[in-house]
DNA sequence: CGATGACTTGAACGCCATCAATCGCTGTGG
DNA sequence: CCACAGCGATTGATGGCGTTCAAGTCATCG
């Protein structure tokens, strides 16, 4: 929680950085906007981590329903999955590149490497905690304190001075808080009237938070 | 998938009964009827397992608004955390007994014992896959449909033959779907009068799924 | 420069929550 | 033993929040 930026850093070097280089992809994998990544499914047999770019993890419905899970981002891993095969489907946002390293490694390296292990674990733990917690948004919060969370889990996540360049769609938006994309817009452009935030750029799409404090007030405190 | 009873007697016996005795708790611990476990936030100190009974656990926001993320039944290991602290309030649903084992001692089982190892992943796993799917449930699927897939799971878990005893109140129910008590109450009925189901019991709490075929293409399969 | 895609905004609808009344079962005390 | 209080479930009426449908604007791209 004190660095989350190291933690991430830690974690990349330990999956992707302490392997032997023979094993290890030194590659960058480019993908452009809305390709395919992996597939729901699909046996998992590599485990991913964002350079730069954007992703989107989702699952379907019928109907063309959608829930996204996860928007990695760089330095983030992805895909790790314990099973046999990935349970979400995976598609750059943007224009991205990425790395892999096949899990078997892995598992290989982990049985000599109780740290890699950990990390494993830490990874596996800390994306159950955000699933866990995006239950509670999904399942009671209303419209507004679902937006004001999204926007405050990406000021956190870029860290960024100022503006935020949002690499998703309010349909992405949408998909990811259970809303409509409308809905979306809605809440947004009503934040902005009401000061909490600044949008601009070409599609909106660079949101400045200005009030992160009035925010986390209507994302209503977990109890 | 193929026999879940033998899955989960296997976990049972690894996590619990391949302990050295003086480890592990032989003693049934006994909660009545809502009485709490352990609380979110607190230490994580023991991971548990129902012997019998049922449990629930939750998430709590402000207002009074509750998120049920699972229902542990007899044979369910439950607050297995890999975090210092425990993520869920759990409380009896109904008067239960429960056996635990010290995390730390599991942990330093672990180091000597690969199987172990692969016992603990796979609960984190199943838990992780659960909340997926239910992250799909709560974000986009109706009411009716969320309902059915209950059904389908208790079903699919208490592979009772005939009527299911469910321990649980309606507003439980609601808790765990993201719906009021009342649209429980009112789909619960309407299934009935459709015919995929039959009420019973003193508080109609004995259901019993008459059409689970009817259920599953109400319950929208994904994709 | 027309076409396409993303965003916004308005209007109307509909699903589900909320409020409220009733029923049935359980347990308790007169 | 029975009246009554209390809890859970059901069912009806109403309303609101968010979806859906529909324009209209703006930026990007062929």
């Amino acid at each position: 929680m004190a660095n989350e930026q190291d933690e991430k850093e830690k974690n990349s070097r330990l999956v992707f950085g302490d392997l032997p280089d023979a094993k290890v992809s030194p590659t960058k994998f480019n993908f452009l906007k809305d390709a395919v990544i992996f597939r729901q499914a699909e046996p998992a047999h590599y485990v991913y981590q964002v350079i730069e770019g954007a992703v989107r993890s989702h699952k379907l419905l019928s109907g063309g329903r959608r829930q996204i899970g996860a928007f990695p981002l760089p330095g983030d891993v992805f895909g790790y999955e314990n099973g046999e095969v990935h349970r979400f489907t995976a598609e750059a946002i943007v224009d991205s590149s990425v790395r892999h390293v096949k899990r078997r490694t892995l598992e290989r390296e982990a049985k000599n490497d109780a740290v890699l292990v950990g990390t494993l674990l830490k990874i596996t733990t800390d994306n159950l905690q955000h699933v866990e917690n995006h239950l509670l948004l999904l399942g009671r919060q209303s419209a507004p304190e679902r937006v004001a969370a999204f926007l405050l889990e990406m000021h956190d996540r870029l860290k960024s001075a100022g503006a935020m360049a949002m690499p998703m769609t309010r349909r992405d938006i949408g998909d990811y808080l259970g809303l409509s994309l409308e809905t979306v817009s809605r809440v947004l452009s009503r934040y902005q009237r009401q000061g909490y935030l600044k949008l601009a750029g070409p599609m909106q799409r660079e949101i400045t938070v200005t009030d992160p404090v009035g925010l986390a007030e209507v994302d209503c405190a977990p109890l």
